[in-house]
DNA sequence: GACATGGCGTTATAATGTTACATTCGTTGT
DNA sequence: ACAACGAATGTAACATTATAACGCCATGTC
């Protein structure tokens, strides 16, 4: 779920950065497995999005997703977001609100699970966590107030152990 | 030439329909007090975006904010989002990131307090609630991956009472 | 084959937010 | 009073993010 360098033993398709790039096999079969499950086809564009998103390790925006993705044919933002749309919906990518970009993920989260995106004002990187303290914490307020929550955002904007100790590197 | 601060906002106080209106009075004179506190105007401008959110008491977008508050002369987003920085910054406006939208808020949150919004689908209205489980969540997640976090972001997307009560009312 | 469904490619547009710059306003120094 | 300066404004243009509309094509079903 962190995703560091260290940890992604599984770094076969790893990208010459130094950048966390997370399990690109894991993803894409969570992916494909949605898919079947939902009688969709796991279609090209869908995996091109992923893939690139995984090796990248890090949140893009989607425009610049599609600029990558752009050959001879130029990629539309259009069908970025499309292919977003569905993984989203797989679980295997997730939009960080606080700057409007999307990054893969090779975590299954439970239904339940309250995440938190912690994202690194220098590097950019992100790094997730499950907390019940904060679920919580967030049925706690709700109760009191009567509200009925769906859906939950929590991100935390900070810097991660490695800018934190080398600052503005 | 220089609008009359208090009379425009009472004026549009008396437009505040059913739903709560936050106490404008309170959440001027902070925005009074940040601003003297700065040796910064508390400008006109800044005064009529404040006093709208506050009459309105629901989440608005810039542009609408700017669309009410064009007369003869026309508002320009710019603007708002000018006025918007301050406000924010004196702690009397928030911004929603999951509908990019903006609401005055008359509580003064301490600087340690993590703060949850509760965004009504249904009437959009939204409820503030500060939580200490959810802040100790927060520290203990970021002190496991060695984050140093330095602003959260927690939004709670789901049905207020009154709306989960009577549906689609 | 006829046909319904869904994804793709393309164009256009909506919605949100920012840059640039000249002007005006308020304060400050003289 | 008046010049000078920084901040806030007004205005236009631009940048970024996201969605709508529509025809084409591939796939699966009858």
């Amino acid at each position: 779920m962190v995703r560091d360098p260290d940890q992604s033993a599984s770094g076969l398709h790893a990208e010459a950065h130094h950048h966390h790039a997370i399990d690109a096999d894991a993803v894409q079969s969570r992916a494909r497995a949605y898919a079947t499950s939902k009688s969709i086809p796991f279609t090209s564009m869908r995996q091109r999005v992923l893939a690139l998103l995984a090796a990248s390790g890090k949140p893009m925006a989607a425009y610049e997703i599609a600029e990558k993705l752009s050959d001879a044919r130029r990629v539309q933002a259009v069908q970025v977001y499309r292919a977003l749309e569905f993984l989203q919906e797989a679980g295997c990518v997730h939009r960080l609100v606080s700057r409007s970009a999307y990054f893969a993920c090779d975590h299954l989260h439970g239904s339940g699970e309250t995440v938190v995106f912690m994202v690194c004002s220098q590097c950019g990187a992100v790094q997730e966590a499950a907390s019940d303290v904060v679920a919580r914490g967030l049925r706690g307020v709700a109760k009191t107030t009567g509200f009925k929550p769906r859906h939950p955002i929590v991100e935390l904007e900070g810097d991660c152990a490695n800018c934190a100790g080398e600052p503005a590197g």
